[in-house]
DNA sequence: TGTAAAATGACCCTTTTGTGGCATTGTGGC
DNA sequence: GCCACAATGCCACAAAAGGGTCATTTTACA
């Protein structure tokens, strides 16, 4: 039996989901909240398999919600169900450590489907949220920086001084000096670790 | 009518996905390649919708190509089309420019499901490749620095000097050193640098 | 209640960085 | 051939960071 909680501040649709779980073959509701406190405060008594929630909750955010019972339990698989197929959303849930990400209008049967693989260790979430996930994972295209620069930023990342960096390309410190000068004005930034700081941000390493 | 080119080396498997995808309605096959050299030298005058491509070839590595192409034609969706499930692939044929993965044994119905998909704007994978990229996409939850120690980490990030950061944080610049002093022990690092980077890689923020 | 960890602060000294200006050589595009 | 840019090099000085060793207070947990 695979069970499943719910986080879901509108009455109505809380229980509608409630009734196809338990009418469905293999799924049972453990619980049901209307926001984080009282998830927060009962889930490491009743655990399910899977937790469904909502991220628009009034008072604390589903997001942060998140954080904090992936703190609690960090195994357990969460899946946001939400109205709105919004970026920033996307991104923070998954970073906060839901495993899925399904919009409202997902139908029941796709639901208790995504519910399984969840379960069976995958990860739901539509074909175009997806792409969301991957775009953000792939390296700028557009590299401000020449090959060149780009050796020394790498060395930078690995905590290496100018002058081992000097002695690694065979160039002399001062060049590398000059290099790191037009990584910053590049960059527009003025310190070593801001550099490498945007570099990850912007994915250029 | 949806064109699709073709890069792998076996010539049987080559044939029977030029004849799947001509055979489909709505779906054309532009070209084939063997290796990557020749679909690098191709690519710009043969351009199709989506790219179908093995990574496991002879010569150069698939993963090479996929980022050569994407530098060449930064727009075109590739798909990657292999045999093994394995995690650096993964990662790496999506860090290089892959918005989708599939394995060998992908039915037809579906490998022509996924074109569509991909050329809709989504990003065609297994449910458990997903899950293996939303993993890595997520912060650790065990992470060695304390609050405080995460609070000076953040703002040298930001490039700002041990001055700024002990203003900002209502402590004196000693102490910022000390904090500093502590999550270089715990990173097991010796610059700042490296602990910004270490802190990126580790996904502590 | 004792102990460990976190958070705070100080001093000293060496090394490293950031920034300013100046100059030469090679390479690719127009 | 000219121009932009990448890559190379040098000097000087102020600011910042790294590595020692020392110490106190608070908090959390067993």
């Amino acid at each position: 039996m695979l069970t499943v909680s719910l986080v879901e501040d509108d009455e109505d649709i809380r229980q509608s989901l409630a009734i196809l779980i338990n009418g469905a073959n293999g799924f049972q509701c453990l619980a049901q909240y209307g926001d984080c406190p009282s998830v927060i405060a009962d889930i490491q008594k009743n655990t399910p398999n899977v937790l469904l929630m909502d991220i628009g909750l009034p008072g604390m955010s589903g997001i942060e919600g998140i954080k904090i019972i992936k703190s609690m339990l960090p195994k357990l698989d969460i899946i946001v169900l939400t109205s709105h197929e919004n970026d920033n959303y996307v991104f923070e849930s998954l970073c906060a450590g839901a495993c899925g990400y399904l919009i409202k209008d997902t139908s029941p049967a796709r639901l208790l489907e995504c519910i399984k693989e969840i379960y069976e260790g995958g990860s739901p979430m539509s074909t175009q949220i997806a792409r969301m996930v991957v775009t953000s994972f792939q390296k700028k295209t557009e590299n401000p920086l020449s090959p060149r620069e780009m050796d020394v930023l790498n060395h930078l990342c690995t905590g290496r001084s100018y002058k081992i960096i000097a002695k690694t390309l065979f160039i002399s410190e001062e060049t590398v000096r000059r290099h790191i000068k037009s990584i910053y004005r590049k960059l527009q930034v003025h310190s070593n670790t801001e550099a490498v700081a945007k570099a990850f941000r912007d994915k250029l390493i």
